[in-house]
DNA sequence: GCCCCTAGATCGAATGTTCGTTCGGATGAA
DNA sequence: TTCATCCGAACGAACATTCGATCTAGGGGC
């Protein structure tokens, strides 16, 4: 189907990676065409030729980001493993994304809310949050965790992990994650915990 | 000085509460202020007589919320209480605003982030975020609590309160906060506790 | 009490700018 | 040469901000 050598691919994920950054910087009201033109280098129409207007370019990079962060976290899990080992995969993961890349992270934290745009679900209720429920329904089924409710034991948990994420990338933690993961999914299991 | 006797007070909380509302509902860049206009009923004119320009709204708007938040958490603490009374205070503030006051409880978790308008401190390190450090501290030092950084100690308490207000306010959670916070406070206590 | 007068408060049309989006032409691989 | 691809000037709409016109409360003269 192409004729031009030049891959479309690149420049569309040249778009995407540039307009991700400035959304998460300034939020999807603050970002115009002309400083995506501008941050990404691929001009006005090359944008509008992959992308019918704005709105469908937020859809698409929400649905990518969240895409890959299921994917990420779903390679790091093995089939039958103990309810705890999930959630400290998920701490770790959360924690080394938050250093290595703080653009996907800030999107999945910081971008759900509010900035709504139509047509999309909310974070909190995507495939790695739903999955991460299916293992606390287990743990509480099997008396490993104290609380009644599924919801209030995933958001105590994932809570300190998130918050932790939060403020590592405001610039108010100075410790990097990575140092903290063993103690933060110690802190978010003895919250839960039977 | 004033000759007129209709109150510009009156006028200018009008304009914060409902560029607060819409603030939190669109996020910073999303909101004109011809829809202010529309949302205060107060002119473009008279919000350009209170306000320099947009930002100083922005600016105004920000003290004002988190002066009035730290007042409200401020109340209800009494001098010389234990740690543990002074987070579950915490817990309970949150939870109730979030049922009575969204807008205000939004604006503290949700506008800190990216919306970074110039010259404001991140919520993150206000002043009830510095008075629950001092007190977390403390908690350290008399051996109540078991973390040895009292920023990881602080992040592991309110994160799980925290979680539940975004998640109560994305429309996640059904449960009124209200309902949960001895809960929720329990959970962040085993977080952390000795 | 009544009526103008004044000056600050308020208004919204006007201004220049930037926005989202379009489209006719340029480009270059096949 | 051909045509999918790409470019950026151009367009109307919407934006932030300004400013001269209008309004109105309160004072002073009667």
């Amino acid at each position: 189907m192409k004729k031009r050598s030049i891959n479309p691919e690149e420049k569309i994920s040249k778009v995407i990676l540039a307009a991700r950054r400035l959304f998460v910087e300034r939020g999807f009201g603050g970002v115009s065409i002309p400083s995506i033109v501008k941050a990404s280098g691929v001009s006005t129409g090359a944008i509008y030729s992959y992308f019918k207007d704005k709105e469908e370019l937020a859809r698409t990079i929400h649905n990518q980001t969240v895409d890959e962060f299921n994917t990420l976290f779903q390679q790091r899990l093995e089939g039958d493993e103990p309810v705890s080992s999930v959630l400290k995969k998920f701490t770790e993961l959360v924690c080394e994304l938050t250093e290595d890349d703080p653009v996907l992270m800030k999107y999945m934290l910081f971008m759900s809310h509010g900035n709504n745009i139509a047509d999309v679900s909310p974070i909190c209720s995507t495939e790695p949050f739903r999955l991460l429920q299916s293992h606390l329904r287990r743990g509480i089924e099997t008396g490993q965790i104290r609380c009644k409710d599924f919801m209030v034991a995933g958001l105590s948990y994932t809570g300190i992990t998130i918050r932790a994420a939060e403020l590592r990338m405001d610039g108010v933690l100075d410790l990097p994650l990575t140092e903290i993961s063993e103690e933060l999914f110690i802190n978010g299991w003895n919250a839960i915990k039977m």
